[in-house]
DNA sequence: CTGTATCCTCCCCGATACTG
DNA sequence: CAGTATCGGGGAGGATACAG
């Protein structure tokens, strides 16, 4: 499949060009397993559980993630404001996979004399 | 797993984050697919299958791709200069994780409408 | 509580030229 | 052929302040 690719000199349009472009960014990942490890996760716990995001961060990554179909956002119009964000089912079958990098990364970050 | 990544609130030792920093760039990935697709390839085989990439940054891929053993340089001494570059066991070891994100984007890019 | 808006910094990468 | 060196632009992300 990959070969199609190179011949026809387009990188850009791949499979994995796409995905990687859906997590792309320094905290994507974190979000999406934060929120595959507990289902629901409010605005300000998924701040807590990630010490070191920004705000402008935080928002940015949740808008894009929404916006490809990757978390669900709910909100409770009511003063003040609740948020919840969840894994869509989009986002579980990724997480499937991005899941097994992990467990990649765990074997072999030690390889490495 | 990383729930105890969470609760150490260590995100930066995750095997997922180590796995994405062998892999952040944005060729990394296209270089060690087509190693996979011609299996040894010379330094401007590849500058010319990857035609958008500069000098500098397949230099400098390649060698941080060597340096963390996802990929083999081997050298020919002699006029002119002969270089083969092909995946290390590590490198196909990912490869056949990375292949399935391939797969999934394949899958899912036209998911919305 | 859940965001926006602005400014600013750093670093990735491209373009280009040079070398053994 | 297979690199290295240097300069510079652009975009991601941080700090901070403000809003509904």
């Amino acid at each position: 499949m990959f070969k199609n690719y190179i011949e026809n000199a387009n990188f850009e349009d791949t499979g994995f060009s796409y995905t990687l472009s859906l997590i792309r960014g320094k905290y994507k990942m974190v979000i999406l397993y934060c929120l595959m490890e507990f289902n629901i996760v409010r605005y300000n716990e998924l701040k807590r559980y990630i010490k070191t995001i920004s705000h402008k961060t935080l928002a940015v990554s949740l808008k894009e993630l929404e916006k490809d179909s990757l978390i669900i956002r709910k909100e409770y119009p009511q003063i003040s404001p609740k948020v919840e964000y969840s894994l869509s089912d989009r986002g579980k079958s990724l997480m499937e996979i991005l899941d097994r990098l992990c467990v990649w990364g765990e074997i072999h970050k030690n390889d490495m004399k």
